[in-house]
DNA sequence: AAAATCATCGGAAACGTTTCCGAAAACGGT
DNA sequence: ACCGTTTTCGGAAACGTTTCCGATGATTTT
C-alpha cells in the first residue's frame, strides 16, 4: 500500500522534484533526454502522480456532479452515459446523485456536491421549486452549472432541452390523421414545465385541426404506470373512454394498455395509445407502442460539452440547445380503417 | 470563488490553526467554549473544510469505485442505488463506471479508478476473464475489493451472490408442475458463471422429475431481446418448439413472446414463457410475465457494507453472502388445464 | 572579449488540512 | 508553597504535488 512518490523518483535519479514534475507535465524547460529518462524510471518504479495532491495544488478536483431525479428508468441512465463519455475522456470523474423526485433531497445533493468542490454541476431538476433561486445564485456567483430537461426556456443559464411542445404536437397530429375522433391526453404533473409544454403541443394540434372542445381532454396523470391504470379505471367507471390516449410517457402508456386489456378492450382496434420518451420496451410490447424518441445520449453529450466550455472558458453568453426527436409509429396507434399512414 | 480557509478563521479569532481543526474534528483536547466559538464564527464566515486538503492529509479519498457491465437496465441501477445509500450516509462519494460487457473496458475502468485512488472497489465483472487475476492480485496486496454477481463461489474474496442455481431450479420446477412436458432453457452466455448456475438448476429439476432427455434442451442465448427472437425464429424454422421456454432474463423472454406472437402463437395457451431477474415491465406486459425477482437493492446494500467493513477493519476472513429471491408466478406460465397452482 | 540571451535545472513556497510534540496554564493534593 | 496532573493550546512537520524565482553554464550577439 506504500505509494512511491515524486520524491522517490527524484532521489533515485539525483534530480530535483521539479524536474520530475516537469517531465510528467510536458513542460518546455526540460531537456528531452532527462525527460525521457525520468519517465522511463518512473514507469519502472511504478510511479503514478497522486491525484489528490495534484488537485490540491491545481485547485481543481476534476470531479463534476450530476443530480437527476432518478436513474432506474432508461431515460436518465442514457443521458448520464452521454455525459460520462465526454467527461471521462477529458480526465474528469463524475459523481451521480439522485433526488428521487424530491426537491429537498435535490437541494441537499447539490449542496453535498458543492461541498465536495466539484468543478461543475449538471442539474436535471425534479420540478420548478424555489431551489432554482439557490442554483441561479450559485451560477451567478460564477459556479459552473448547466441545466437539463425540466426547466423553462427563459432560465438565464446554459441548458439543454427537448422540444416537447413540437413533438407533442406531432404525436397528437398523428393521432388526428389516423382519424381518432376523441383524444385524451394523460399529462404529467402540472408543476413540471415539460408537462405544460406537452399539453401546449396537444392543444395546438387540437386547435389547428379544429377539434371541438367536447372531443378532447387533458387529464393530469403522473410519471408511473399506476397513474395510467388509475385514470383508465376512473374513466371506465364514468363511462368516458376516448378513441385514443396520448400519454406523458411510455410507462403510463403501458399502464393504460394493461388496464384497457383487462377490461376486454383491444389496442389499437378499440382504443389507440401513444407514449412519449421512448423506452426499449416500446418495440417489445404487445402491441408495439408508438412513441416519441428523445435523443438521450446526445442530450447528455451536449450538456457535458456546455459545462466543459463553461469550466474552461468561464461564463459567457448562456447557451440554450433545443434538440429534436423522432416520432416512431407502431401498432398501438394504427387505425386499420386508414390506408394512408403518413 | 475565493474560499475562506482554516487560516482565515484562525486569524479572525486569534487562535491557532490546530485549534480550529480540533474544533471541527471533535477532538478531546479543546475547551468546550472555544470550540463553540470557533464553530459559530466559522459558520458566520461560511467556512467549510476543503475536502481535497483533508483527503491529502488523511491519505484517504473518501471515494469508492463501482464497475458494472451497464446501468441502462434496472438491475444494476437498483444495485447501485443500494450501494450509494450506504456509502453516501458514511460520507463517501461513489464513482460509477460501466464496462459495456467488455472485459478490456472493465480492466481499463478498474485501473482508472485505482489511479484515482478510490478507497475501495466494487466489481461486478462482465465475465470470467483473466482480469480476475489482476483483481485478485490487487486484493491480495491489500486493496479493498468486493465482488458482486457474476463470480464463482470459490473466489477467495468477499462477494455478494444470488443463488441462481436454486431459483432456476424453482422456476423450472414450477413449469414442470404446470405440466408443461417439453421445456427449453434459453441460457445466457456460457462463459458467465451465472449462466452455468442457472443451467445447473434447470438440469437438476429435469433430473429430479425424471424428464426424458428428448423433452428438454439448453440453448445458448445471450442477454438481449434480439437473442430470444433469433432463437425462436430458428426453432420455428426447424419446427422444434417446446411447451415452455425458461429464459435467462426478462428481456430475452419479451423477445421470445414477441416472436411467438408474430407467428400466431399465444402465450401461455400455446407456449408458456418464464423470465428471470424481474423487471418492472413483467407486470405490465401482456401477458404478465412470470419471473424470479432478485433483491437488487439489498444486494447493493450488503455489498457496500462488506466493502465498508473491509476498508475500516482491514482484510479479515473473506465473506460470501448469498441472497434469496422470489418466484413471481404470473399469466405467462399458467396452464389452464392445471387447477392446482402451487 | 564582454555582454546578452537561452536552455536547463534546483530550491522553496504554496495549496489547506491533520497531527505530533511540547509548552503554558490551571488545578488538585500534600 | 511546592509538585505532579490535567487541560488547553500553539508551532511545525507532514501529506504530494505544481510553479515561481533565481542560478548556472552554454551559446549567441555585439
Amino acid at each position: 500500500m506504500k505509494h512511491t512518490t515524486i520524491k522517490d523518483v527524484a532521489k533515485r535519479l539525483n534530480v530535483s522534484i521539479s524536474s520530475v514534475s516537469r517531465a510528467f507535465n510536458d513542460k518546455y524547460d526540460i531537456k528531452k533526454e532527462t525527460k525521457e529518462l525520468i519517465l522511463k524510471t518512473a514507469e519502472e518504479m511504478g510511479y503514478h502522480p497522486n491525484p489528490i495532491a495534484q488537485k490540491l495544488s491545481q485547485k481543481k478536483t476534476f470531479n463534476i456532479g450530476i443530480v437527476v431525479p432518478e436513474f432506474v428508468n432508461e431515460y436518465y441512465s442514457e443521458i448520464i452515459i452521454g455525459i460520462q463519455e465526454v467527461f471521462i475522456s477529458h480526465g474528469y470523474q463524475v459523481l451521480i446523485m439522485q433526488s428521487d423526485e424530491n426537491a429537498d433531497q435535490e437541494l441537499a445533493n447539490v449542496k453535498t456536491l458543492i461541498n465536495n468542490m466539484v468543478d461543475g454541476l449538471i442539474i436535471a431538476p425534479t420540478m420548478e421549486s424555489n431551489n432554482m433561486n439557490f442554483y441561479l445564485k450559485q451560477y451567478q456567483k460564477g459556479y459552473p452549472i448547466v441545466f437539463m430537461g425540466r426547466v423553462e426556456e427563459s432560465l438565464p443559464a446554459s441548458k439543454v432541452l427537448f422540444d416537447n411542445k413540437k413533438w407533442s404536437f406531432f404525436a397528437t397530429e398523428h393521432l388526428i390523421r389516423q382519424q381518432y375522433k376523441k383524444i385524451y391526453h394523460l399529462s404529467g404533473y402540472k408543476n413540471l414545465s415539460v408537462s405544460n409544454d406537452r399539453i401546449q403541443g396537444f392543444l395546438k394540434a387540437m386547435d389547428k385541426h379544429k377539434i371541438p372542445k367536447e372531443n378532447y381532454k387533458v387529464i393530469e396523470g403522473g410519471l408511473m404506470a399506476k397513474h395510467g391504470i388509475a385514470i383508465v379505471e376512473d374513466l371506465i367507471y364514468k363511462n368516458d373512454l376516448p378513441d385514443a390516449f396520448f400519454c406523458f410517457n411510455d410507462l403510463m402508456a403501458f399502464g393504460v394498455i394493461k388496464r384497457l386489456k383487462s377490461n376486454g378492450l383491444r389496442v389499437p382496434e378499440d382504443i389507440a395509445v401513444m407514449g412519449f420518451t421512448e423506452t426499449q420496451m416500446a418495440e417489445l410490447n404487445t402491441p408495439q407502442l408508438s412513441s416519441v424518441k428523445q435523443p438521450t445520449f446526445e442530450m447528455g453529450k451536449k450538456t457535458a460539452e456546455l459545462l466543459l466550455k463553461l469550466i474552461d472558458k468561464g461564463p459567457e453568453q448562456p447557451e440554450t440547445i433545443i434538440l429534436n426527436g423522432e416520432l416512431n409509429i407502431r401498432e398501438s396507434t394504427l387505425n386499420e380503417k386508414v390506408t394512408d399512414n403518413t
